[in-house]
DNA sequence: CTGTTAGCGCTTTCAC
DNA sequence: GTGAAAGCGCTAACAG
């Protein structure tokens, strides 16, 4: 059995109240108790419960976290970002992968609303767009991570990410811009596609829909929707991918045909995950700032909660990143 | 505010006690009412408090995850399973990442006390030794994941996984055979490391202590050490990786000096990490049962909850994985 | 400055 | 088969 407030109350001569004021370091305690107290509950090893303690402030100091697939690089780098900064707020992350099981996702999300959790995060963008009704019935907050479009976001600008990345590989001198979509984030996917279309038409280049084609987010939709380019009378001499996992696949599949990168194809990613610069080649992509994607949302997340003026819709910018598959450096 | 018991049982006209036993499908409950008020509680959406029943019971059927580093491939992968199999339990995971300052280990411990999880999963093998020691004073049991060393673990056979790994350089033909081990990791790292000697010398090879240097677990340590070898005045002919990160570094630097792999030397890891097989080449490697860790953590986490025979501790074996890096397939 | 009193929402004896 | 009452460990008025 832990140690509950009463038993440092005894000890320590006083009533739980002044024990609870005493360790919150209210001004209304006098310096010396407050201090006496304080490493009396200390020596005693005294954890306050949190659960207890949530009951009467109902208020957990935990955030849900909603993600689809936590093996994701940008998901796990993300959630990662997330927790540091949830952290230094007093927050613990209540994990929820919501799998890709409707009936998961259900289960998922109620388990978080079972746990009162203060606001929840989605932290994965591939989390389905069905998923995300349900959510509003919860009377938490909810922030999303990159679907600018639901009232509380805070997102990457994907138009602007895939300008920065075509126009790149027109500065090359690539005439041929192949794009791998996502099946699995069909919004964001689709905005990017727009980037790119539109980027390719402001320099006066053609949109030929035989190089959009669509991948699954991961590396084997970039495998597969590569092969599939490669198989074109007239192949891409550049792609741009929706993601890093796609464009891994992609140069996977490039590769495995004998061609080289960037030599033969160049390849452009999106998000920037860690691994990305152990590729061979290394992986040029247009990066995405993950820290300021999870401190935002969760100030967001924060500042619902507190109903401060409501925090606007957060768009962020993204970065190029010039690395070997575009054959920068 | 969230419907309460007490709602529901106003509504129903019983009392809050009828209604926590029917919706525990209490046989002590006439099955008519029982039918009534759990379509009742559905209706009215009520969720019951995990909080306040946390409270009441003293078992909050939250786990504590403890890693280092959740974006690294092998823990997300795991905390992934783990998540699956505990939301089979009907258990939610409360995330804590420790990082790598030993302040924030401390304060990441503390809450993971304070919330009262009912057990405590130490989910990433390079969370530091001294970290374990302050998780004993805890009340919740601790369950450890790839440190056999300590009282409830389960964890992968590192001796027999690079026994696996070597045995199949040695196959391939390979004389000179290097291995770069993990600072991060440094009695995993040991195991594998006499896995590596015992299975040299077993089958008559000398053991080159210029052959073995170390990384730090993860891309960066595999590409300095990969380099440290290509140095050598007579380098190696292949390479056994303390895990695939480290392999991916390493073929990283082995290609970024012109030559290839398999072609001149070959690359083995270990994890077998989900992105290795779309690598170039594909990543050989020695797989871990991560579905069986996560799921034998669990299980053992929630043996030790209930008291039952305190399950003992778990050795896995592990499984080769042919693939391009050591020039199968 | 400190103590007393009431809950927070649920479970669980113990009565009826 | 159901209800009443107590209590889980804490906080937050309200007194003094």
């Amino acid at each position: 059995m832990p140690v509950t407030i009463q038993d440092v109350a005894n000890a320590a001569g006083v009533s739980p109240s002044t024990i609870s004021r005493a360790l919150a370091d209210s001004p209304r305690v006098k310096l010396e108790t407050r201090r006496r107290v304080q490493q009396l509950a200390q020596e005693m090893g005294y954890m306050p419960s949190a659960i207890a303690r949530g009951l009467a402030t109902r208020r957990t100091h935990k955030l849900g976290v909603v993600v689809l697939a936590l093996a994701d690089p940008f998901v796990s780098e993300l959630v990662s970002y997330i927790d540091q900064v949830a952290c230094q707020h007093g927050y613990s992350l209540l994990l929820s992968s919501c799998g890709d099981d409707p009936q998961r996702e259900l289960a998922a999300f109620n388990l978080l609303r079972q746990q009162r959790v203060d606001a929840v995060i989605v932290a994965d963008p591939s989390v389905p767009e069905r998923f995300v009704p349900s959510m509003k019935n919860g009377e938490s907050p909810v922030v999303l991570i990159n679907k600018k479009h639901y009232p509380h976001s805070v997102a990457t600008d994907n138009l602007a990410a895939a300008t920065l990345a075509v126009n790149h590989l027109l500065d090359l001198g690539h005439t041929r811009l192949a794009y791998i979509g996502s099946s699995k984030n069909k919004v964001e996917s689709q905005e990017r596609l727009t980037g790119y279309q539109q980027t390719l038409t402001q320099r006066g280049m053609p949109v030929d829909p035989s190089l959009i084609v669509e991948g699954d987010g991961g590396c084997q939709g970039g495998w597969q929707g590569a092969a599939k380019l490669l198989r074109l009378p007239e192949p891409p001499t550049a792609i741009f991918c929706f993601d890093d996992l796609t464009a891994m696949g992609a140069m996977g599949a490039i590769q495995a045909t004998g061609l080289s990168v960037p030599g033969d194809i160049s390849v452009v990613g999106c998000d920037d995950i860690a691994l990305g610069q152990y590729l061979s080649p290394p992986l040029t992509t247009v990066a995405q700032y993950k820290d300021q994607l999870a401190r935002l949302s969760v100030e967001m997340a924060l500042s619902l909660l507190h109903a401060e003026q409501p925090m606007p819709n957060q768009l962020l910018p993204a970065r190029l990143v010039l690395r070997g598959s575009t054959g920068c450096k």
